[in-house]
DNA sequence: TGAAATACCTTTTAGTTCAAGGTATCCTGC
DNA sequence: GCAGGATACCTTGAACTAAAAGGTATTTCA
């Protein structure tokens, strides 16, 4: 049957999204940019992969969203709930969890 | 057209591989528990992961294989080539690259 | 008026990883 | 002498992610 566990590395832009979200409310237009600045150009992710994830987060209730019209545009603003909160505590577990796990490899022989 | 680049999280299967393989030789039933007990369990890869990767390693020549026989069972030994130690310094500065990317991103609001 | 930036979104394609299954040998215990 | 578990190789099929590209519409500014 094949159930597969999602795989061990994603979620990366998922985590992005919320730890900035986390911070402060912003829209998905803003959230492109800002993770290109935040992680200095080391990551760069573009809007066929940040709408999805904000539409799935909404719908799985880690997200909540609110329109605002500025001038003629609109904006969705997203903001962060209790559930997405929790979302993001485990997704940092996570990455700190794998982020160590390679560290530990490189460090092998390296410079030490 | 759409020329995907690979998923810029990718290759931390073929970067832990390349770094094991740096140190010594080894065969692919052991990379699979060299693995999880390098990154003390923190990462796990099956040998449905492990044998494509170090397949496609010896293709492209980062890798040259040599069998063994051990008592009545082959082992499939690989090395790294001059190429392939050069794949594994560009793996390492992607990982830096995106890691310090991350941890900057975390450090926005974090305990300090 | 026309190009670039802002702002939303979806669709298509490609790529990776996962679980599971398949073969065969060896060793241990019974 | 044979059953079961570990060793050792490998492939297939499904699932999921993310990348690129395209599509609409408005505003700003030259």
């Amino acid at each position: 049957m094949a159930q597969s566990n999602p795989p061990f590395m994603s979620g990366v832009p998922e985590l992005l999204l919320l730890q900035l979200l986390n911070e402060q409310e912003m829209y998905g237009y803003e959230l492109v940019r800002s993770i290109k600045t935040v992680t200095r150009d080391a990551i760069s992710l573009g809007e066929g992969v940040i709408y999805p994830v904000l539409h799935s987060l909404e719908r799985n209730g880690s997200l909540k969203s609110k329109r605002k019209a500025v001038g003629g545009r609109t904006r969705v603003y997203y903001t962060l709930t209790r559930k997405g909160g929790a979302r993001l505590e485990k997704l940092q577990d996570d990455w700190r969890r794998i982020q160590g796990g390679v560290a530990t490899a490189l460090a092998g022989s390296a410079n030490a």
